[in-house]
DNA sequence: AAAGGTAAAATGGTCATACCTTTGTATTTA
DNA sequence: TAAATACAAAGGTATGACCATTTTACCTTT
């Protein structure tokens, strides 16, 4: 039987919950430092540990933010409520990328498969919404890849332009491959996948200068969603295997060069960091992009 | 500047972090309570103040729960956070077992190649453990099924004790083939399998007359499971994928057949409610067993 | 008088220990 | 055999001490 509930409260637990409300009534207003462990703990009626724990919480939330020696201070951000344990997750072992990207070409080939094999006409009209939404996308990346001057030997900073059209171009690129796991007809994979994909979206998002040298295979890519397409479309649904299957090999490939790059990038700043006559500022703010690793 | 960076860790991030690890390796399963704080504390090298607010960490964002005097025990939130609605629908919604069923082939067989390919000695163990547990619980099911008198053409009623015999015999079979999802070594997938085998165990406990034909052919899936095994130990992909296909594949037709049965038996059951005088009690209740569909 | 450095105080971080309350279980008893 | 009791285990809380870092104040030097 399932008695947690009757579970005695926690002392940490109420005096992070007093120590919350202060927080939002502004007894403690953002910047502010908490009084000293010793003192708060003293003024609660609680032991130090039981005030530390509270914090500790606090902290994990993003609420508050010590440092040694300094004090305690209350943050701006207002209890993140993204509360996805698997996005936290993400966020501590960044290694854990691997197992989701792994995981979701599986989710994804057999997705392909079963849509050639099970779509209906209505799932057509649907994937056709959303393949030609992310033609367009594409071209249009495309187009401000090639105002914005975008060379192909050399690395350029990312620009609030591309960032624009990368963010739509992920938008629907997820919106397709969506459709395409719903003419799957298979409600848990559909919903699964969803998840799924949200997790690598929101991730991805974070850190999108790796899909720059992803998006630059402009000609490449469009191919590939052509092939899915076309596979569902009549019915093949060996070639869509084949073809969901490619397209996320390369772009995991293209994103493992990018991190590649971004790495000898990484210590190239560092060997310029050591000679402060070269200034390389710049280069460094790149490099601080990629720190995951 | 912001000089948040320059922080001193914190040990009990580095705890947390450390504890977070264990539960998405496996180390520390879904619902298993964790060692006594103060043996974790010294087992860790760290002091149980220290340990203490890890805990806390962990447990304000779901993954842990404890109770005084009882312990402290890793909760399902990794998986539940894709799968709570879905226990509610299989309720509801009996037709998505097809959906649950097929989507667990899939996880199943990817864990299969992947297990072959990655198991490390330390899995082989655990694969042993739990293979040698499958195959005597399976020869008890056996005797216990030919003490009773079970014959193969009749339909006798399901005994008290076979249900016993069964309902370990599910155990040990969803342990095994959790020994090789982890023996996959991907976090995602172990969780999620974790989860569906959950979902389809809770299930079919419900009804596990179905299982009863499933489980006569006790020989055939004892062969079945061996050739699994070795195909693992033995590290050969493919064969771990075909052999856990045509496995799941079996029970998939046994079930159905057992079905089409109970199907037969309740039109006859109702066949006999119109002439009172045959008094089919007994069997109605049997194919109310299987009223989902 | 201004600048810089140094020492002391403040503050969070960690540890060890002790004691309490609750829970689980084994043992005893009716 | 079953209920009641007692003991052990485990988490919850409290106290005090010491360490590392940061901040601050004071003092020396220019």
């Amino acid at each position: 039987m399932s008695a947690q509930k009757l579970s005695v409260p926690r002392l940490s637990d109420a005096v992070a919950e007093t120590l919350e409300r202060q927080i939002l009534d502004g007894v403690f207003k953002s910047g502010d430092r908490l009084p000293a462990e010793r003192e708060l703990a003293v003024s609660l009626g609680v032991s130090r540990p039981s005030l530390r724990e509270a914090i500790q919480k606090l902290a994990s939330r993003g609420l508050l933010r010590s440092r040694q020696g300094g004090g305690t201070f209350v943050t701006g951000q207002l209890a993140a409520a993204f509360f996805d344990p698997w996005q936290e997750m993400l966020g501590a072992h960044p290694e854990l990328r691997t197992d989701v990207a792994e995981l979701r070409r599986v989710l994804a080939s057999e997705a392909a498969e079963w849509a050639a094999k099970r779509r209906t006409p209505e799932d057509m009209t649907r994937l056709v919404q959303t393949f030609t939404a992310l033609r367009g996308a594409l071209s249009a990346a495309q187009g401000e890849f090639v105002q914005a001057g975008g060379g192909f030997g050399e690395t350029s900073l990312p620009t609030a332009q591309d960032k624009d059209g990368i963010e739509t171009l992920i938008a629907s690129d997820a919106a397709f491959h969506q459709a395409v796991a719903e003419a799957a007809h298979n409600a848990m994979l559909g919903h699964l996948y969803a998840a799924v994909l949200r997790l690598l979206v929101d991730d991805i998002r974070l850190n999108f200068s790796e899909l720059r040298e992803v998006s630059r295979a402009f000609s490449l890519l469009a191919s590939q969603y052509s092939t899915l397409f076309e596979a569902i479309r009549d019915q093949r649904p060996a070639a869509a295997r084949a073809a969901v299957e490619a397209h996320l090999d390369f772009v995991a490939e293209s994103m493992a060069q990018s991190l590649r790059a971004a790495a000898r990038r990484e210590t190239a700043a560092q060997r310029l960091q050591s000679h402060p006559d070269f200034s390389g500022g710049a280069i460094a703010a790149v490099a601080s992009f990629s720190s995951h690793a």
